[in-house]
DNA sequence: CACCAGGCAAGCC
DNA sequence: GGCTTGCATGGT
């Protein structure tokens, strides 16, 4: 793999196991759009950013090498070593004579667990409860419009995710105009908690899984799931095995060959992917989507 | 019109 | 403790 900055556009050519498709198809972030077939935009760490793909090429547009390395780099996940994971997660599958992650790994291997910020974690994974992904970006889209700060890029202007301190002060009738519709008071309690110090996102990081995800079962609105989404997308908590619908199919229906209760899924993929758990999930939830699995 | 969406909290027993 | 129900909103 190699770097180089021309001047406008830093460009990785020989990128391994990276697919912007399947990094922004696979429900992990929500402020990332489709421009055309190989070129996604969005916004992260209060920067937008242009990042488009030809094979192995990628290509961070209009951005400095500063804001790669202290920013992007980490973001996108470009150090770890993702044929190794999947050559683990393979090798168990062997062991289980499991076909199904191969296949997942095979229609997703492109995928990265994206880095995001602690904070806008939370409230989007708030905003995910019994909703679905066009409506959730659209409520979280509203939320940065109404409430972030704007940031120039090429030319446009774009709306960063707003600061805990400034949700904090905003009415239940201020977030009218966002249509979150019962998660509302939720988005406030977080926001109050994480504007008063009671719950600092960052410092989760150090703590264990466990310990991290009980920290945030204090937040009003943020229940198992939503907390798993928490740890693995904005803590870097990678054992962690978040279980919405499509992944409860797919691992009911290729793993215990019928419905199975929640803890019995969380054990299986303790056992079986352990500290793998998250980038499992993400490979199972990709392949339930494209396999649009039925209930 | 019913049913669903990356679930959760509150109310039951 | 486990199980059921209501929930805002918009799409199919």
């Amino acid at each position: 793999m190699k770097i180089t900055d021309t001047g406008n556009d830093i460009v990785i050519h020989g990128a391994e196991n990276f697919n912007l498709e399947h990094i922004f198809e696979c429900g992990q972030c929500f402020r990332w759009n489709k421009l055309d077939a190989n070129t996604y935009l969005g916004v992260a760490y209060g920067k937008p950013l242009r990042v488009s793909q030809n094979g192995d090429m990628i290509t961070f547009h209009s951005t400095s090498m500063h804001d790669y390395q202290y920013i992007w780099r980490r973001y996108f996940d470009i150090d770890r070593d993702y044929g190794a994971i999947q050559a683990q997660l393979q090798r168990q599958g062997v062991a289980y004579e499991d076909a199904v992650m191969p296949q997942a790994i095979r229609h997703g291997g492109g995928i990265r667990i994206l880095a995001q910020e602690p904070f806008e974690a939370l409230i989007s994974f708030i905003i995910s409860a019994n909703n679905n992904i066009p409506r959730i970006k659209l409520i979280v889209e509203r939320l940065c419009m109404h409430f972030g700060d704007t940031a120039e890029y090429e030319g446009e202007i774009y709306y960063t995710f707003p600061s805990a301190e400034r949700l904090a002060q905003c009415s239940l009738a201020d977030l009218e105009v966002i249509r979150a519709g019962f998660r509302a008071k939720y988005i406030l309690d977080a926001a109050a908690k994480v504007a008063s110090g009671e719950i600092a996102p960052e410092p989760l990081r150090d703590l264990d899984y466990t310990h991290a995800k009980a920290e945030l079962l204090k937040i009003k609105g943020v229940g198992d799931k939503v907390a798993n989404c928490i740890v693995l997308f904005g803590l870097g908590h990678y054992s962690a095995f978040p279980v919405d619908v499509w992944v409860r199919r797919i691992v009911e229906h290729c793993y215990f060959g019928g419905s199975a209760a929640d803890c019995d899924i969380a054990e299986f993929a303790r056992e079986r992917f352990g500290e793998y758990g998250g980038f499992a999930q993400q490979y199972l939830f990709y392949y339930a989507r494209e396999l649009k699995i039925e209930r």
